[in-house]
DNA sequence: CAGAATCACTTGCGAAATACAAGTGAATAA
DNA sequence: TTATTCACTTGTATTTCGCAAGTGATTCTG
């Protein structure tokens, strides 16, 4: 079932950030920080392309690239993402900035709908930068509360 | 962060099995058909545990026996495992009964208000009984599709 | 009350998955 | 034309996993 889908330690986070931080190349998620090895990454992307989850598109100005998009499939994942991410902003302690995950809470469909819209027009800009602390509008956080 | 909580096989399908089936005792956890291990099983609640997800009690009327609760930053977790599921119906096979699918898409909110309601009294008559093929009224059931 | 069964684990060990380092071949940049 | 970039592979050591069996405490059975 679906939840075996995700069984891995890596499998998420790819598919996370495709979503909401626009990454497209091998090399995007390898510098991604987290550390996953190249050959764990070449059998996850390719298990996920075997799942239907992504699916990979050369890339029309440098033949060397490849293109790894969501598919349908995969884009669909995007609230249980959304879910995962408030749940994480609310719990751990270098989550999502805090102003985006109050909007995602308050304005989950409308952020949902930005979400399939980038992905519908290929558009990569993130809608999350970094996921560690970052200094932004401090008059609008409220990501001090711990464990709820 | 909040993925690598849940990356590896096994800890979303105990969280989802105590939310959703009810389940509290090691051996209820063991039994559940997908064959975890007991050394697996034993290290999961530990680290579970140890991350505030899940506690131990004593079971009241028998010595030999642990009861599992979810904790609140547990249960907070059922918006996340809610939209796996209907992700899960809309693309695997195997998924849970959908009647209940088709409910917990349209009402969301009150799903998830049960689901907080059954943890909160310690109700732990399942959500979902089983999750593969179950017969029931055919009438209700709009699963045929695949791939959305 | 003695022996069998149940429950929640633990231990040992082979198998599989994973991480790390280095390398490959094609394409592009300098 | 040489160096660099990119998307991977290939080896190998380490870690994790799965299976079978065992342990100690408790409870059921005759």
């Amino acid at each position: 079932m679906s939840l075996e889908q995700f069984g891995d330690r890596w499998s998420l986070l790819i598919v996370r950030d495709m979503m909401v931080r626009g990454y497209r190349t091998f090399k995007e998620f390898q510098g991604s920080g987290e550390g996953i090895s190249s050959n764990i990454l070449a059998g996850r992307l390719k298990t996920l392309e075997a799942a239907g989850i992504l699916m990979t598109e050369p890339n029309e100005t440098d033949a060397r690239r490849v293109n790894y998009r969501l598919t349908q499939k995969g884009i669909d994942l995007a609230p249980v993402m959304l879910e995962m991410l408030i749940w994480g902003a609310k719990y751990e302690a270098t989550a999502a900035p805090c102003g985006l995950i109050d909007q995602m809470e308050k304005g989950r469909d409308q952020v949902l709908a930005e979400t399939r819209r980038r992905w519908r027009e290929r558009d990569s800009t993130p809608l999350i930068p970094r996921f560690d602390e970052i200094p932004q509008d401090t008059s609008t956080r409220s990501n001090e509360r711990r464990k709820g």
